[in-house]
RNA sequence: GGGUCUGUGGUCUAGUUGGUCAUGACGCGGCCUUUACAAGGCCGAAGUCGGCGGUUCGAACCCGCCCAGACCCA
C-alpha cells in the first residue's frame, strides 16, 4: 500500500464518499426489512437545524449498525408538509391573502414553496452523511399520501356510534383569532403575563350587591352566571341570589362550586361563555345559556352591542372605562396570569363554540399500547401517561383552513346529511367534485356542499408507521424504531398511538428513542437574540461532518438534553486526525497478502490486543443495541487511542521493521485484524472516514457500510490479557521514566529487570525493543532494600468480617508496627491484632503492605513501580 | 401549584449488586522533535461528587428533607 496520503482531508473525502453514496444502493434494503425506523418527517422550514441533526444521528448511528449486523435496515425519510406556517410565508412572499386566488391555485403556491425547502433540507441531511433510503422518500402533501390520511379516517368514521371515533359535533374549542382556526389542547401553549384585576359591582334584583373580581371585563357580554366556593361563609346564605350585568343587562344567578378559589380577589367569580376551559366546565355542569360575544377574527361580536367591532384589547379598555363611568369599577390591581396561546403563532386564544370534526380520545386503549413500547429512557412513557391521563377533550381535527389534507365529506344541501366519501373513491378533494353516490340516501337530493374544512396536519404525521410499513397494501406490522424529541411526546408519539392503535390494534413501533434538545454552548436554549445558535452545516465546514456526529453521539445519553460544545468536534476532529495515523502508519506493514497470513505465530503483545479488541467489540456492541452511543463510542476511542496507539504499536514497531518474517508476520496479521474491525466499528460514527480508510484497506471489497460487524472472538492464551497489560505498562512506564529524565526515548539503556507475579512467563522480545534494553525477567523480590510505608487493607473483606468494629480494625493496622505486620503475614499468613482489648485475626490476602523500594547507595540503578510489577532500571 | 429529569475540578461529561486512591475531554502550567502522529507524547496543578440529615462497618451511588436549574403540565 502506497498511495495513502499524508494527511486526512474531510473537505475532499466526506463530499466524494457522499456523491458515491447517492449513486449506489448500498443503504436500500435488499428485500423484506426487518429493522424499520419510522423517521420523523420534519416540517419543510427550510433549515435542518442542530437538534434535528442530534435526532438523525441517533437513527443514523442505529441504522448503520444493524446494517452491519446483517439485517435489512429500512431507514426512508418523509416531509410533514401540510401546515399554517407555509401558508403565511406564501401570503408573505406572494403579497396575497389566501381568500385572493382559487383554493388550488394556493394550494400549488404552497406545493412548490415546500419543495424548494425541502431540497434545502436535504442538502444538509446529505452534509452530514445520514444514510436513508431515498426511494422510500414520502411528502404527506402528495395525493399518494393523502389518500392514506384520508383512508385513515373513513376507517375511524365507520361503524355505529358506539364503534366510530370519529363526529362531528357542535363544542367549545381552542380557537386561534389571528390563524382563524380550530386548534387543539397538544397545540395551546400556556405564557406567564401580568394581567390586570378588575373589581366590579353586580347590582342586586331584589337582594344585595356583590362584587366580583375579573381580568376580563370585555366578556362582561358574555356573562351567563356567578360562582363562588360552596364552603365560603362570605355567600354562605347568598347562592341563588340574581344580579343584573353591568352595562349589558342580562340577569345572573349566583351558584355555588368546588372549583372556585375563595382566596383569588373578591371570591366570587363571574361564568362567561367562554373565557376559559373551566367556564366550559361551568357552563355544562350548571347547564347554562350560550352567549358567544367573539367573532373568529378576534373581536367582539352582536351580542357586545355599541362594542361590537371591537378587538379584545381595545375591549378591554374601553369597557373598563366605562365601567369606572357608570361606577361599577371599584379598584384595579396587576396580577400574574397564565393564558393560552397558539403555539405556532403565540396570539393568545378564544374558546369558541363550533360545529366541527372530532377523534375520540380513549385513553384506556392508548395507555395499554403505550405500555408495551420500549421507552428509551424508560420514563419518557411517564410523560406520555401524564399527558394522556390529563386529556379533558376529545381531539378536534378539523382546521379552517387551505394547505391541508381534505376532509372527505359532503354536506346535502337539503337536510344536512353528512356523507363521507367511500374508501374506493380515495383520494378526493370534495371541493372540487361530488361524492360518488348521487342521490342523498336520507332526502334523495343530489345537491351536495364539499366539506371545506382540512384536517389537522398530526391527521398526516400520525399515521408516518403505517405509510412506511405499506399500509393499505401491505398488512401492518409495527416498525422497530421511532426516535423524537420530547418536547413532541404530547403530540406526535401520543397522536400516534391513538391512530395505529385505533385502525390496527397494534404498537406503531417496538422501541421509541426520545432525545433531548439540545442547548448552546452556553448552556442556553439556542436563539439567534442570544446568538448562541450553531446549525448543522457551520459545523460541518469548520471541522467535518464525521467529527460533528461523534460530538452529538458524546453529548451525553440518549434522552437527556445535551449542550452543543465546539470543544467536543474539536476533539473528535483530533481523534480522525490520530486514527489516520494509525491507518498510515499501518498501511506501511500491510499489502494485500496480509489478511490471507496463515496461523500467525502470535506473540505475547498480539494476543494481548487481540484479546483487547475482543472484549472491545463485545462492549461496544452491547451498548450499541442499547442505543448507548455515547459510551459506545467512548470505549472504542480508549480501545484505539490508548491499548492500539499508545501501546500495541510502540511494542510491535521493533519487530515491524526488523523483525524475522514469521515474527513480523504474526505482528501484521494482529496489526491487520484490529484496524480492520477498529474502523468497522467507527463506521457508525464516522462514515466518511470509515469509508476511506477501508477503501484503502487491502482485503476488502465494496462499502464498509456493507461490511459487517467484527466478528472479533479471539481464544488465545488463557493470560495472554494478563501478561500483555503487564509488558504494556513496563514499557510505557520506562518510556515515561525516559521522558521525565530528559532522556530521548530511544536511548539505550543497559538492561532492565522485571518482577512480577508473571516471574519468568512472558515474551520480552517486543518489550525490549520498544525499551531499547536486554530485559531480563525475574521472580521474587528485587535485591534491593524494601521500606514498608504503609497498610492497605481490603474493605470490601475486613467490612463484612468486623461490622461495626472495622473501624477499629483499620485503625489498628494503620497504627502497627509494619515491618512486624509484614513478617506475620509472610510467616502466619494471617495477622493478629489487639483491638478493644481483644485478640482477632485478619486473613493475610486482606490487608497488603506497601512498600517502597530504595536503591542501595552507591549502586547506580533506578526502581519504578508500576501497577503490576517492580522494574530496575540499569541506564 | 403538580409531574419528570438534572446537579461531579474553570467548562462539559463517565461512574448501580454501596468497598475507601472518582472517568475522560477541553482549557491551564511545565518538559520533549521519538523511523505514524507537535492536530503528537510525557508530567503536573485543579474536585466540600448542590446542601443538610438518615440507613450502613463503609455512601457520588440507597432513603428523607431542602436549595438551584431544565422540560412538560395546571
Amino acid at each position: 500500500m502506497t498511495d495513502v496520503p499524508d494527511s486526512y482531508d474531510p473537505e475532499t473525502v466526506e463530499p466524494k464518499w457522499q456523491e458515491a453514496w447517492r449513486g449506489s444502493e448500498v443503504y436500500n434494503p435488499d428485500g423484506e426489512p426487518d429493522y424499520v425506523v419510522d423517521t420523523p418527517p420534519p416540517y419543510p422550514t427550510g433549515q435542518l437545524h442542530i437538534g434535528h441533526a442530534l435526532g438523525w444521528s441517533y437513527m443514523d448511528f442505529a441504522a448503520r449498525f444493524h446494517r452491519m449486523l446483517g439485517e435489512n435496515v429500512l431507514f426512508p425519510q418523509g416531509w410533514d408538509c401540510h401546515g399554517l406556517p407555509t401558508e403565511v410565508k406564501v401570503e408573505e412572499e406572494q403579497d396575497i391573502h389566501r381568500t385572493d386566488v382559487p383554493r388550488e391555485e394556493f394550494r400549488e403556491l404552497c406545493v412548490e414553496l415546500s419543495e424548494r425547502r425541502i431540497d434545502g433540507m436535504k442538502e444538509t441531511m446529505h452534509a452530514m452523511g445520514f444514510s436513508q433510503d431515498w426511494s422510500a422518500e414520502y411528502r404527506t402533501m402528495d395525493p399518494e399520501y393523502w389518500e392514506k390520511t384520508q383512508r385513515s379516517f373513513v376507517e375511524m368514521a365507520e361503524g355505529d356510534e358506539e364503534e366510530s371515533y370519529v363526529y362531528r359535533d357542535e363544542h367549545p374549542v381552542n380557537w386561534c383569532p389571528r390563524c382563524e382556526t380550530a386548534i387543539a389542547d397538544a397545540e395551546v401553549e400556556n405564557v406567564d403575563r401580568e394581567g390586570r384585576l378588575h373589581y366590579v359591582t353586580f347590582d342586586g334584583v331584589d337582594n344585595d350587591d356583590i362584587e366580583i373580581a375579573t381580568t376580563r371585563p370585555e366578556l362582561l357580554a358574555a356573562c351567563v352566571g356567578m360562582a363562588v366556593d360552596p364552603d365560603d361563609e362570605r355567600y354562605a346564605d347568598r347562592v341563588g341570589d340574581t344580579f343584573e350585568v353591568p352595562l349589558f343587562g342580562q340577569e345572573v344567578e349566583l351558584l355555588a362550586d368546588d372549583d372556585v378559589d375563595g382566596d383569588f380577589g373578591t371570591g366570587a367569580v363571574m361564568i362567561c361563555t367562554f373565557g376559559d376551559k373551566q367556564d366550559v366546565d361551568w357552563w355544562a355542569e350548571h347547564d347554562l345559556d350560550l352567549r358567544p360575544v367573539f367573532t373568529e377574527d378576534g373581536r367582539l361580536g352582536e351580542l357586545a352591542g355599541e362594542y361590537e367591532g371591537l378587538t379584545v384589547e381595545a375591549a378591554k379598555t374601553t369597557i373598563a372605562e366605562d365601567l369606572e363611568e357608570a361606577g361599577y369599577l371599584n379598584d384595579t390591581e396587576p396580577t400574574d396570569q397564565s393564558v393560552g396561546a397558539c403555539w405556532r403563532c403565540d396570539t393568545p386564544i378564544e374558546i369558541l363554540s363550533k360545529e366541527q370534526w372530532f377523534v375520540e380520545v380513549r385513553q384506556d386503549e392508548i395507555l395499554e399500547k403505550a405500555a408495551e413500547v420500549e421507552w428509551i429512557p424508560d420514563h419518557m412513557y411517564d410523560r406520555l401517561e401524564d399527558w394522556t391521563e390529563g386529556m379533558e377533550w376529545d381531539w378536534v381535527i378539523s382546521r379552517q383552513r387551505v394547505f391541508a389534507t381534505p376532509i372527505p365529506a359532503w354536506f346535502c344541501n337539503d337536510c344536512g346529511h353528512v356523507h363521507v366519501a367511500d374508501v374506493e373513491a380515495l383520494p378526493v378533494e370534495p371541493t372540487e367534485s361530488d361524492p360518488a353516490i348521487e342521490a342523498c340516501p336520507e332526502c334523495g337530493a343530489d345537491d351536495w356542499e364539499g366539506e371545506t374544512d382540512v384536517m389537522d396536519t398530526w391527521m398526516d404525521s400520525s399515521i408516518s408507521p403505517m405509510h412506511v410499513q405499506g399500509w393499505p397494501d401491505a398488512d401492518f406490522e409495527p416498525t422497530t424504531l421511532r426516535q423524537q424529541g420530547h418536547d413532541i411526546i404530547r403530540t406526535w408519539a401520543f397522536y400516534t398511538l391513538l391512530r395505529v392503535t385505533a385502525l390496527e390494534d397494534e404498537v406503531p413501533w417496538e422501541e421509541a428513542l426520545i432525545n433531548g434538545m439540545v442547548f448552546g454552548d452556553d448552556g442556553h436554549k439556542m436563539s439567534k437574540s442570544r446568538g448562541n445558535a450553531v446549525g448543522p452545516e457551520e459545523a460541518v465546514e469548520e471541522h467535518s461532518a464525521d467529527a460533528v456526529r461523534q460530538a452529538l453521539a458524546l453529548g451525553g445519553q440518549p434522552g437527556s438534553d445535551i449542550q452543543f460544545q465546539w470543544k467536543e468536534v474539536t476533539s473528535a476532529s483530533r481523534f480522525l486526525t490520530k486514527c489516520w495515523n494509525i491507518f498510515q502508519f499501518a498501511s506501511e506493514h500491510l499489502d494485500e497478502e496480509t489478511p490471507e497470513i496463515g496461523a500467525p505465530a502470535y506473540r505475547d503483545a498480539d494476543q494481548w490486543i487481540l484479546t483487547k479488541l475482543a472484549d472491545t467489540a463485545e462492549t461496544v456492541e452491547a451498548d450499541m443495541r442499547e442505543y448507548r452511543f455515547d459510551s459506545a463510542l467512548r470505549e472504542l476511542r480508549e480501545f484505539v487511542w490508548e491499548d492500539l496507539a499508545d501501546d500495541y504499536l510502540e511494542l510491535v514497531k521493533g519487530r515491524l521493521y526488523e523483525g524475522r518474517p514469521g515474527e513480523r508476520d504474526a505482528a501484521r496479521h494482529a496489526l491487520y485484524t484490529a484496524v480492520s474491525a477498529s474502523v468497522r466499528m467507527l463506521a457508525p460514527f464516522a462514515p466518511h472516514f470509515a469509508e476511506e480508510v477501508y477503501d484503502h484497506l487491502p482485503g476488502t471489497e465494496g462499502s464498509v457500510h456493507a461490511a459487517s460487524w467484527p466478528d472479533a472472538a479471539f481464544e488465545g492464551d488463557e493470560d495472554a490479557e494478563a501478561k500483555g497489560d503487564l509488558i504494556a505498562e513496563v514499557a510505557s512506564t520506562v518510556r515515561a521514566w525516559k521522558s521525565d529524565e530528559g532522556m530521548a526515548l530511544n536511548a539505550d539503556l543497559d538492561r532492565i529487570e522485571v518482577y512480577s507475579d508473571q516471574g519468568r512467563g512472558y515474551d520480552t522480545y517486543d518489550l525490549s525493543e520498544a525499551v531499547n534494553a536486554p530485559v531480563y525477567l525475574e521472580t521474587g523480590s528485587p535485591n534491593v532494600e524494601l521500606v514498608p510505608v504503609g497498610v492497605d487493607p481490603d474493605h470490601s473483606v475486613i467490612g463484612p468480617q468486623f461490622r461495626d468494629e472495622a473501624g477499629q480494625v483499620v485503625g489498628a493496622l494503620e497504627s502497627a508496627d509494619l515491618t512486624q505486620l509484614k513478617n506475620e503475614k509472610e510467616i502466619e499468613g494471617e495477622i493478629s491484632l489487639e483491638v478493644d482489648g481483644e485478640s482477632v485475626s485478619i486473613d493475610g490476602d486482606a490487608v497488603e503492605i506497601e512498600e517502597e523500594y530504595r536503591a542501595e547507595s552507591g549502586e547506580e540503578v533506578e526502581v519504578l513501580e508500576t501497577e503490576r510489577a517492580t522494574v530496575l532500571v540499569f541506564p
